[in-house]
DNA sequence: CTGAAAGCGCTTACAG
DNA sequence: CTGAAAGCGCTTACAG
């Protein structure tokens, strides 16, 4: 009569609440067709009146298995990760998942911290978008070899791809790039600038290396003063605004890093008394809903984040269930590389 | 020799791979100052060697205990969401918690879905953004009256604070709107909209309260056609820009719903040749970074999501830390509001 | 169709 | 300072 007063019910509680006994609880629960019917209905009005709820911890204790699959991403304020962790949670509830989030702030320390706590819940599979300058052979050790791993936009140096077992998706930012590029192009610009993104980063790298493309395909030659440098974020960009327009003559076209440059630019350049659209041309670069009323229209043709996550879901999910898919010993990498290419078959 | 072959190392393969007992190591885990320093050293290095990784939900079991707090949300993809998730997720990390994400789609259905499944996972708290249309009966017989609740941004209709116990924390809107509001006044305007959201959300109904309130101190008469209902997106707020000017006088100003209103009637505007920030005036709401490049500055007043998420963590976690903060039985009701009034105590 | 027993990987008194 | 035993809430063979 000390602690017992409100203790939770549990299995034994429901048993002994209506004379059967815990294997029989067991079953019904899990929804055997052993129990008698009638024994059925009498567990579950004791189950209802005595407020239970399953605890699946101890379930997966004893089953040796886990239903929860570890989500770890570099900001959650990015809109970019945010509509990929939505398809992600999405898919995973839908097949009776729980997401356990983590966030790095792009530290490879806190990601390491994040990770080795996550790693104590036992999720059934990681998908990671790994920190910048993430060093892929301390990833390894720190996620071992039997846990499923997905890794996210981005690879980290050196990995040996064959001998992780990791898979790998990523959206296509050089094909994107190239084809935001081309549509300019297409609309009689030649002076183009690719705006925004670091250099360090190995998507800004990607997406550069598709604007180059394009403009090569065309003979224009790209002059380096129009890559403009910035952090990936609208107040960032929207103050870099001014670097398009040192020299003479100016771009007037620019391809952005991401949606969130593009519409920093589009700020920076209202508020310089320019039209975006008119005096000057901004498409973006990933599929978030907002830019669908970006004027011009984008290109219908850049990666949709969301859809990325729940193939990331989908994928893990594929090896979680069944094992033989991801050997411990393998030979050749399961890797998977989605392309916007592919039909746009993301949507 | 079926299976044995790659298990995971258990704390018992520890103790056995260097000779003490399990509740030796057990000890060393916790960092328990009763074990021999050398006989800690050799544990650890034991630990290093098999890879061992802690299996917090064993753990958890036997101490009856939680690591987790559960955090649903409405949506991910929407800013204001996504930073007070990183606020939550943030904190909770810090203090050596896991998030358990969800979202509802502002689906009571799938919230019932979402809630059921976490709390199968015994989250050690909750922290919700009630969808719309939420019945607060059902949501209180589904949560139970054990685990700490915490409610976000939005009040379920027939709420009894005082029996739920729950806490309940907003960001004010009506202030907000308010300031704002009054910023425009301030700046000559006296034709303003109000302009996004929709009246059965009660974050719109607080802010309209304050957009009223703010006419009223200044005598300026409230004309209902100027307050436009649209979805709180972009995509739509800006496919209704063209409403602000089917009358003669139109506004001159608009206080937006949110963020994401906002920065759909700017691209609105500038789709119809309109300089906002000259031709007409456009503050937001809530302060989400991008805004800040916005013209003109916006008040710089209004509540701070990720801020507010850090608070939600710290609340609920200090509940779970000091379950006399919430007895069982409990006569008067545990709720706080964080007012932006409180000096700016958020950020 | 139902019950008694063992066990998942930990922790917690309780002896020594 | 260390070991043997019981137990957290479930599931899983194995008898009946």
């Amino acid at each position: 009569m000390k602690k017992t007063e409100h203790a939770r019910p549990t299995l034994a509680d429901i048993a002994k609440g209506c004379g059967v006994s815990r294997a029989t609880v067991s079953l019904v629960l899990r929804g055997s067709p052993l129990p008698a019917a009638a024994t059925r209905r009498r567990v579950e009005a004791e189950m209802k009146r005595q407020g239970y709820v399953y605890n699946r911890a101890a379930a997966d204790l004893r089953k040796r298995h886990s239903t929860s699959v570890a989500l770890v991403i570099n900001d959650l304020s990015n809109p970019f990760f945010a509509e990929f962790a939505t398809g992600v949670d999405e898919a995973l509830g839908a097949a009776g998942y729980v997401t356990l989030l983590g966030s790095t702030s792009e530290s490879p320390e806190r990601q390491r911290g994040v990770l080795s706590s996550l790693l104590e819940h036992r999720p059934s599979g990681i998908i990671l978008s790994p920190a910048e300058g993430s060093d892929a052979g301390q990833l390894q050790s720190l996620l071992g070899a039997r846990t499923p791993v997905l890794l996210f936009n981005r690879e980290p140096a050196n990995t040996d791809w064959a001998a992780t077992g990791w898979d790998y998706l990523a959206l296509d930012n050089r094909r994107g790039a190239r084809l935001a590029t081309e549509h300019l192009i297409t609309h009689g610009h030649r002076r183009i600038a690719f705006f925004g993104g670091h250099s360090d980063s190995s998507s800004c790298r990607e997406r550069r290396k598709g604007y180059a493309e394009a403009l090569a395909a065309h003979h224009i030659p790209m002059e380096p003063s129009w890559l403009i440098e910035t952090a990936p974020t609208r107040l960032e960009a929207a103050s870099h605004v001014g670097a398009l327009f040192v020299r003479d003559p100016a771009p007037t076209a620019a391809v952005c890093y991401n949606d969130a440059v593009a519409l920093g630019l589009m700020l920076g350049l209202t508020a310089r008394g320019k039209h975006p659209g008119q005096d000057f041309a901004v498409p973006g670069s990933d599929d978030i809903p907002e830019c669908a009323v970006s004027t011009p229209p984008l290109p219908p043709l850049a990666p949709d984040p969301r859809a990325g996550g729940r193939q990331a879901a989908a994928r893990i999910l594929e090896r979680v269930r069944r094992p033989e898919v991801n050997p411990v010993r393998r030979s050749a990498p399961v890797s998977l590389i989605i392309r916007a290419s592919s039909g746009g078959g993301l949507r």
